[in-house]
DNA sequence: GCCCGGAGTGTTAGCGATAACATATATGTC
DNA sequence: GACATATATGTTATCGCTAACACTCCGGGC
């Protein structure tokens, strides 16, 4: 048991402490810490067994301070109870955890401007190292230019040209294998549930949709807007169910076509005998939904870790650099989508 | 624009800088910033003007160097990706922010002490003002053990008597509730899938669908893990399926439902015409499954915010309370249950 | 007129770490 | 053996803030 626990002292223990119980001073405390190599193995062995002794854990208050860099790194994020957000917050915090480094939330409370500068004022009061934005929306690329030019970003999902380094996905290249498989298996044209506006996955897929139907030279048809839940595509899926040319249809996340697939349902119209689904995202429950969905993967955790190898690079180097890490989406066939009848 | 948005000067304005400009010393500067009743209203407003035109922010790390407490509040989660963790999480940071404090999150890499005790430490390290548990694990409840006596701590859904100030949901409530909505339709026992062991929210839901059961001296059938993932509530709906008496189910959570859901169409067993089933949480997506499920409503949400409220009572009345918050469950009854046929 | 107390402000001393410089003590070169 | 050169350690200053105390006014009670 340490001294601290055993609660003698009431202020916890300091450097300085260290130091008078390893005979040394204080700066050697600090090389030892610091893995400095100038330090006589025998009298780094003393001070380790002093910070044991003593249940020593360095003051980050102090060494910011005097660094002016933190370990934190700042997140801010918008909806983190959304799958895709929560799953690449997860993987960033696992991988910072590895790096050293601490993740401090912040998330937004609304979607314009003044809410991102709010967050990075915030975030940059905490003395944060650099900052993550994990915010999908057009809106949140400009919190690139209300950031102090010295700061480390990176823009997970961020929009094109951000003008910072970033990690997305191709939802476009997910998009357009969406469109080309049901193309493939007879369809004549597909239909698009898409998320929300403002929202930069949105408009990728919709953007791939589009040009996928564009190259294959089908009719576009009107899009559906859905705001990712399951009640938007519940209420999109309703509206397609009248419409009797509908064969397939693209929803925008898996979220969406489990509502989709409710109001196709409920229309007497199965899936995927008459109408063929392809959603996106590949969430767990995706292949257990009936009939089990055809959806595009992506890999939000590893979106999260290149993200931070991103973001331990730039405070590495110094500067920020330009780079842009593209995750590749794939598509995974189930059950919903079938040959055109 | 101010003059460090300019970029004129490489470190950014501290509390001297606008001590000089409003012609006052630092400490007033000091004063005003934390409200000191004793400052004339003229000075005020001339040292907070020169406030806005350096454009200064304190120091949180020389702030906190100083007073030992921060703004930060530590948050210990296991797996933020599932949909309850992270909705609370969620509830928490927002509330945090009105509140004034940051939301550092350490998630636990494995379930053993050594994991708690290291995100505590690692949390301590950074001058946490609290600590809030958000990993609904028997071994979690450690995690108060392992903390020094003077730390506030709320225990979000910790297990009984844990010896901290908690906030729970009423799970054996919701479960009962569950079971007695099911005999009521005149089923004669009800079937348990069983979130994983060590969960405090399995074990809860557990016993309160065991405690009804008892209580109508209805037997109790042998339970089927799970582990909260859809694939697991489809495993566990294959076996359900093969046994023809079972005619109605009680599954830990919604996820692992629409698994059961799955495996029971597969096998051509009809819900809820030939078997009912209740799940619990009432994620977004359960009034848009196949049937639309009945299921424990709980507000996530809602447990963020009264956890946080708990945590700011105790910052304020500076001892660590032993109250203990909880958040009521209550059935949403939707068409996959059904009376015994 | 004197003393007292409070309002308003300034001065000084830390908080606990790192950085920069200073000081020993070994190591090698000629 | 003298001197430059590493290696290993100590000393001092400093980061930006708050706490504690000191000081100056000013009005009221005697």
């Amino acid at each position: 048991m340490t001294e601290q626990a055993r609660g003698h002292r009431h202020r916890p223990p300091a450097m300085t402490d260290v130091a008078r119980l390893a005979g040394v001073s204080h700066q050697t405390v600090s090389r030892v810490l610091n893995d400095h190599p100038s330090v006589r193995p025998d009298t780094r062995a003393r001070v380790r067994s002093a910070i044991d002794r003593l249940g020593y854990r360095p003051n980050s208050a102090a060494r910011i301070l005097v660094t002016g860099r933190s370990q934190i790194l700042g997140v801010i994020s918008f909806d983190t109870t959304l799958y895709g957000p929560a799953s690449t917050i997860y993987g960033i915090e696992q991988a910072a955890r590895e790096a050293g480094y601490f993740v401090s939330i912040a998330s937004l409370p609304a979607l314009d401007v003044e809410s991102v500068r709010d967050a990075v004022d915030r975030l940059i009061a905490q003395s944060v190292a650099g900052i993550m934005v994990v915010a999908p929306l057009v809106s949140a690329a400009e919190a690139v230019t209300v950031l102090p030019a010295h700061l480390p970003v990176v823009l997970v999902q961020g929009g094109p040209d951000a003008g910072a380094p970033e990690v997305i996905v191709d939802h476009e290249s997910g998009a357009r294998q969406a469109v080309e498989h049901l193309l493939k298996l007879g369809h004549r044209t597909v239909w698009h549930v898409s998320g929300p506006e403002g929202w930069i996955e949105s408009m990728a897929r919709l953007a791939g949709w589009q040009a996928a139907l564009d190259e294959a030279s089908a009719r576009v048809p009107g899009v559906l807007p859905g705001d990712w839940s399951a009640r938007s595509g519940y209420l999109a899926g309703r509206r397609l169910a009248k419409l009797r040319s509908v064969s397939a249809v693209f929803v925008a996340n898996d979220q969406m076509s489990l509502g989709v697939l409710r109001a196709l349902h409920e229309a007497g119209r199965r899936v995927p005998e008459e109408v063929s689904l392809v959603g996106f995202d590949d969430i767990p429950e995706a292949a257990y939904l009936t009939p089990p969905l055809t959806t595009i993967r992506q890999d939000f955790a590893e979106v999260g870790r290149r993200s931070l190898n991103l973001m331990l690079a730039q405070l590495a180097s110094g500067n920020r650099m330009d780079s842009k890490v593209i995750v590749p989406a794939q598509i995974v066939v189930r059950q919903s989508t079938a040959p055109a009848g």
